[in-house]
DNA sequence: TTTACTGCAAATCTTTTGCATCAAC
DNA sequence: GTTGATGCAAAAGATTTGCAGTAAA
């Protein structure tokens, strides 16, 4: 099995310069447990480096999804949230009591996936799904 | 089984006003064949009365919603769809390929429902699920 | 040196809110 | 006549963009 190598080595390889600011989006985006959101990425930074600026959050983040090393996901906040792509892809269940998110794994969902094929012929991409409702707590 | 009673007159019931206002927006969110959004309401109705604001559409739907008489679903747009709860639930099988919205039938979800329930003890809410993908002519 | 990337400011887009007026009851 | 509903304008919050200067290669 391959390595998977860094972000940074990919965006590099790729043509593109490798800004400070970039190596900082990049190792808040790799070093979050949760799916972080672009504020959430850009508080991170300016609490080190005060001049940098959002947009370049939201510039670099449109450049990771554009090469595939970010996956979106929308989980009905309002706004949009982000993970490697490496790290896989999660389904989600967020609690709508406690905000809590669960990561659900890939293969509970394969059976939905054939009935959509099968009788909808649609073919489902289930790499971003949110599922909302509530946890044992909170139910 | 009881006719379901309009939602004009379930407002009046409950004591609120009638304005033409309400009643433009509840037929445009009735005569959507499918999910509408906020604008779109707003655009249906200005071409006939053009002095609404769209603040008041917001409004109404806010109330609509409190009321149980729409529903709401986040299809990912950066926008949010209504349509009246009476119709029932659906889910929603988005084609980004062709923006085709399919309609889901209730009970297919209902063993994605059960398995959430036993092995995460997390109760989902499927009502607003939208579920994105490729149509059999996009894929 | 070249030109991709950045910071800044301003624009966009959706949704919300304060407030004075207006109209449904 | 009351008070809830509206229009207007402005605010809010997330995201995008134009532009001139800066720095990665």
């Amino acid at each position: 099995m391959e390595q998977p190598r860094d972000m940074a080595s990919k965006l590099s390889e790729q043509g593109y310069r490798l800004t400070p600011q970039r190596l900082m989006i990049l190792s808040a985006i790799d070093n979050s447990d949760n799916h972080i959101s672009a504020d959430e990425i850009y508080a991170q930074i300016v609490a080190k480096y005060p001049n940098v600026n959002i947009s370049t959050v939201y510039r670099t983040l449109e450049l990771l999804k554009r090469l595939g090393l970010v996956t979106e996901t929308d989980l009905g906040e309002g706004r949009v949230r982000y993970h490697p792509a490496v790290k896989g892809h999660h389904h989600h269940l967020l609690c709508q009591g406690c905000g809590a998110i669960i990561d659900l794994d890939e293969p509970l969902l394969a059976s939905l996936k054939n009935t959509l094929l099968r009788e909808y012929n649609f073919l489902p991409d289930l790499r971003h799904l949110a599922i909302l409702g509530r946890c044992l707590k909170c139910s």
